[in-house]
DNA sequence: TGTTCATATGAACAGTTGTTCATATATTGT
DNA sequence: ACAATATATGAACAACTGTTCATATGAACA
């Protein structure tokens, strides 16, 4: 984790107004923050995952998983207003999770990364294994 | 996605209450609705990517992936206080992410799951990969 | 046993998130 | 050009989330 990543060695966060805090493992906490992904890395990958934490659009995912589908598809499928389906599209659609393909009228949704399965199957993995 | 899984065939929430919906794919629909993993399924993992979400935790992560560490070697290592962090620790542990080790009054955490860090990956990956 | 120190927990408040309802845009067919 | 249809967007409200402050455990050393 973390290793060919912008680093972030310039953080000037370490010293509290007095020695408030007690640094236990001096050393460990001092090698690990010179390897930490610069924030900015850390706020985007959380931000993915926050895009893929809702279970509206985990089943949405899921059913492009298997098939491009379309607005009114995917809100027949799982019982939602089209417009509350649009708005999560709209979601996945600005973090690049789903592509769009448009057909006249009809705007097609599909998976646009792999990443998406793979993490998705981690996830699943995961789940399953803790019960 | 969605192999080998329980499944969700048995929903009842198809007919809304009149022909609103209009079922473009009607074909496409059945087929995707008999293969999605069951709403419980989904729920958990998208509750699994919700721990992953927090930009706080995610930099927890990071550090655990390096090297196990205590609550305060974290709180110094990331400028938060210890209560903050023992509270983003309890919800990493609630979700089996992170597992810890007592030596006398310290408590050590570490990453429990290699999911995690595949999952980290990917999400890694994805956002270098959108820029 | 009593005190100290590392961690955990509870309550509460500010900020964020997802949905609904109403309305807007865009494309096809007449 | 106009009406119909598929999707998108805006505003607003309820529900949830993460932090802070105060307090409680629980282990170790005197």
């Amino acid at each position: 984790m973390a290793q060919d990543l912008p680093y972030a060695n310039n953080q000037t966060d370490i010293a509290p107004d007095c020695c408030e805090t007690s640094f236990i493992h001096e050393e460990a906490v001092r090698t690990v923050r010179e390897r930490m992904p610069a924030p900015e890395v850390t706020q985007a990958v959380a931000d993915f995952f926050r895009v893929m934490s809702d279970p509206t659009r985990m089943r949405i995912l899921c059913a492009l998983g298997q098939s491009e589908l379309c607005v009114c598809d995917l809100a027949a499928l799982l019982g939602m207003s089209e417009s509350a389906v649009s708005h999560q599209l709209r979601t996945l659609r600005a973090a690049r999770v789903v592509r769009t393909r448009r057909e006249g009228r009809i705007v097609y949704y599909a998976l646009d990364d792999h990443h998406v399965r793979t993490a998705y199957k981690m996830g699943e993995e995961h789940v399953l294994e803790v019960l």
